[in-house]
DNA sequence: GGGCGTACACTTTTT
DNA sequence: GTGTACGCCC
């Protein structure tokens, strides 16, 4: 008893010193020990949001540890109100004042549910809460601690016999659906021309997100309506056969069991007795209803979110739900999080003077005791290339003259497209550069194959997948075949790989059924063959002829062959994961993983290499120089929103979001003419940066603010900046020699070459040049691959390098 | 059944 | 500009 005593009060001295060390302010501690009932916690940008969330469930694991709770009584020792007084600076009075809703129940670590976005940001909130109880021997790994996808599929695949589903089932991502949803609509008659899958594929994850069923959908007046009512009735009862979901589905499924089963959400009201989510801005009226339900016994939930940052409508999210937190729980207490620990005044004054032109908001404004700071860095170039060159000289400049870091630069922009002609600058400048979500490593079509493979292992019902491959590498099964097994297995009542199983048992499939056969033979063998998931891949890799038919086609095999590699290298890395973790390696544990998980997830702050990505995807992320890229009307604000107002609200609050990525420089960029998706355009300087005041902006800055109304860039006077940029280095690329990376950098230029000459591509391989043709400043080269084909290139696009002997 | 060519769509943001 | 879809021909 005495030497529990003792270590309880141990624990909690350290755990004091920790909250210390950490300096949370006052509104901070208020967030981390007010662990009773409702809390909204308003947090703006930079206001250290992800310390309070881990110094919360620090203080719930102590305080409502059954390890301690011996010691624990009613209310809190005095001693603990005196640490308190001396870690907090709250007066003896106050603490009186709110002390009842900092005493909880019992609470051990798998009590507490943190529901994030990210699955980067459940894993930081775990690192730093298994730091802080590293000295303890208090395993705190049980904390629950996912985004909304993981955690509902972890709920799922435990009762996921009360959905009629098989505790295997694969999840479909954006692709699948459309795939599955135009198989539907060809089933039904229904011409992709008058309705493409696309915008059927958003209807019903807008009616996903709103829990509404294929059975609920709609009144059957409307015509369209009533079409898509019937394709999502035929898709639902698709994915069920196929024993798969869609992401919407994750949600609205989970909420499907918890509504209609009583047990069930009681076992996990019990369960999540603690509740706190995290990006409260972003979550949809599914998620809204989800969060409800599981806090609905103890009401003990903390949602912590910033109406400013909320970029998701598109995907369903309403500002609504953290907006109207105070009428979903009338007792909640509200705390608001100000002060910025991020970022310089210069850039917080930028931001906070941009956001308030929003008139949709909740009132609030950051303030930083950083000091003013570096002023913010306006540029116009030429085109995007100059932009990329801009970018790549001020880095290397940073890191040459100002000793930074390459980790300490992040290039971003709006949308995936400008990542293009941002890499082709990198890859020339030879600094080391990362690019995220531009196209995500698990939708490419190799990469897909091979998990089609994988999950038909698991999940043989899953016809779409079988469909995928099973032809993949070709093995002379073709349409009519597939379609005559697709046939029988509807008319049976069963999967179409049972039917190929039993091939020899239809008539029909009499011409096709020894290549069906060895098809079978082949994945049985796979499966009898290795129970690793690398292995898995691996035998799938090798026995499916897979990588024969790579390495058949060549030098563009190679890097398909290179990335099926890289796949395999992360299985064993998750193999490794689950060593250390303890948790068992499933196949299809696996291949949740690479569902749910994204390139952001994956990125490595460590690593010291430039990243470059979306804003949506830089939301929660930090850096100390952020470069803003295509700041231009048409770009940002993107055209389909510029004379919609609640969309030019959220384009803006994107703007706010990006503005406040930056800790301590921030360049801004837009270009007088930009050459995207195939279409030269010439786009005026974003209104969001007119909306900047002046004064923050640097001297080198060439903001010249024309008046609102009246924003033809034409008139504007241009030619200083020309020639600020292009004297540097970017006027005439070929003859440009300075040195700018470390490695290769001097290679900015287009390396010139006669006809006659070998050279290399990265895609095409080895081939010698046919013609050259000047084009003023660029070279058009027809050159001839060892492949056979022919292909005409531009030489700033093509990169290509010589080949030597 | 497979391969090749041409037409055509598609480009906001993502778990 | 690029990737996919479909149709035509072998």
């Amino acid at each position: 008893m005495q030497q529990l005593e003792k270590r309880y009060i141990k624990a909690k001295q350290r755990l004091f010193d920790k909250i210390y060390e950490a300096k949370l302010n006052r509104q901070q501690c208020e967030a981390v020990f007010t662990v009773k009932g409702p809390l909204l916690v308003l947090a703006g940008a930079g206001s250290g949001k992800t310390t309070v969330l881990v110094n919360r469930i620090a203080y719930l694991i102590k305080y409502g540890n059954a390890y301690y709770s011996d010691v624990i009584s009613e209310e809190l020792s005095e001693e603990t109100v005196s640490a308190l007084e001396e870690a907090v600076n709250l007066s003896e009075e106050e603490i009186n004042q709110i002390l009842p809703s900092f005493i909880c129940d019992t609470c051990m670590p798998y009590n507490i549910l943190a529901i994030t976005f990210t699955n980067k940001a459940a894993n930081e909130i775990k690192e730093r809460i298994e730091k802080t109880f590293s000295d303890d021997n208090l395993s705190v790994s049980s904390v629950n601690a996912g985004t909304f996808h993981s955690i509902c599929m972890r709920i799922l695949r435990k009762f996921y016999d009360r959905l009629g589903y098989a505790p295997s089932m694969s999840i479909y991502d954006t692709d699948d659906k459309k795939r599955l949803i135009s198989v539907c609509m060809k089933e039904l008659g229904i011409d992709e021309k008058n309705l493409p899958a696309r915008s059927v594929c958003n209807e019903i994850s807008i009616a996903k997100d709103k829990l509404i069923g294929c059975d609920e959908y709609s009144k059957p007046t409307d015509p369209r309506e009533e079409r898509i009512r019937s394709i999502y009735k035929l898709y639902e009862k698709k994915l069920r056969e196929y024993n798969a979901v869609d992401f919407d589905d994750i949600i609205m499924k989970t909420v499907k069991l918890l509504s209609e089963n009583e047990d069930v959400l009681k076992y996990y009201q019990n369960k999540f007795k603690y509740i706190l989510v995290d990006e409260y801005q972003d979550t949809n009226y599914a998620q809204f209803e989800l969060v409800n339900m599981l806090a609905g016994g103890t009401k003990n939930i903390m949602v912590v979110g910033d109406d400013d940052q909320s970029i998701y409508a598109f995907r369903g999210a309403t500002v609504e739900n953290i907006l109207g937190f105070d009428k979903t729980y009338p007792d909640a207490k509200v705390i608001k999080l100000e002060q910025n620990y991020r970022s310089t005044e210069n850039i917080l004054n930028a931001a906070n003077a941009l956001i308030h032109n929003n008139t949709d908001r909740h009132e609030k404004t950051l303030w930083s005791d950083k000091g003013e700071g570096e002023k913010i860095n306006l540029k116009e170039v030429d085109d995007q290339f100059c932009e990329g060159k801009y970018i790549i000289e001020k880095i290397s400049h940073g890191v040459r003259v100002d000793g930074r870091k390459y980790s300490d630069f992040a290039v971003l922009y709006r949308v995936n497209e400008m990542s293009r002609s941002l890499e082709t600058a990198f890859a020339k400048s030879g600094i080391p550069y990362k690019i995220l979500g531009s196209m995500r490593f698990y939708d490419r079509k190799e990469i897909k194959d091979i998990v089609s493979y994988l999950t038909l292992l698991v999940s043989p019902t899953d016809n779409l997948r079988l469909k995928r491959i099973i032809n993949e590498p070709k093995r002379k099964i073709g349409a009519s075949t597939v379609e005559a097994i697709e046939q029988l297995a509807e008319e049976n009542g069963t999967s179409m790989y049972e039917i190929i199983s039993r091939a020899d048992k239809y008539t029909i499939l009499a011409k096709s059924k020894d290549k069906l056969c060895d098809f079978c033979n082949m994945m049985e063998s796979i499966k009898a063959s290795a129970t690793l998931p690398s292995e898995l891949l691996n035998a799938i890799f090798i026995k499916t002829g897979y990588y024969d038919m790579l390495k058949a086609e060549g030098f563009e095999g190679e890097g398909k062959i290179s990335n099926i590699k890289e796949f395999i290298s992360a299985a064993i890395e998750y193999e490794k994961r689950c060593e250390i973790s303890g948790s068992e390696i499933t196949l299809v544990g696996f291949l949740e993983e690479i569902s749910l998980v994204s390139d952001v997830d994956k990125y490595d702050g460590e690593a010291d290499s430039v990243v470059l990505m979306t804003i949506h995807s830089a939301k929660g992320l930090e850096f100390p120089v952020v470069f803003l890229a295509g700041m231009e009307d048409g770009i940002f604000p993107s055209v389909q929103n510029l004379f919609d107002p609640a969309a030019m609200s959220e384009e803006r609050r994107l703007a706010y979001v990006a503005i406040t990525r930056a800790k301590e420089k921030l360049y801004i960029t837009h270009s007088k003419q930009r050459t995207m998706y195939g279409k030269t355009e010439r786009n005026p300087l974003s209104v969001f940066i007119k909306e900047i005041p002046d004064n923050l902006f640097s001297h080198e800055s060439e903001r010249k603010i024309p008046p609102r109304q009246k924003s033809d860039y034409q008139t504007r006077p241009v030619r200083q900046v020309r020639e600020k940029v292009s004297d540097e280095f970017t006027r005439s690329p070929e003859i440009s020699t300075a040195n700018r990376g470390r490695r290769g950098a001097a290679d900015y230029g287009i390396t010139k070459f006669s006809v006659g000459q070998r050279v290399l591509h990265s895609s095409f391989g080895e081939g010698v040049v046919l013609s050259a043709k000047d084009l003023g400043g660029d070279v058009l080269y027809e050159v001839k691959f060892n492949t056979g084909v022919t292909k005409k290139l531009m030489a700033t696009f093509a990169k290509l390098k010589p080949v030597r002997g």
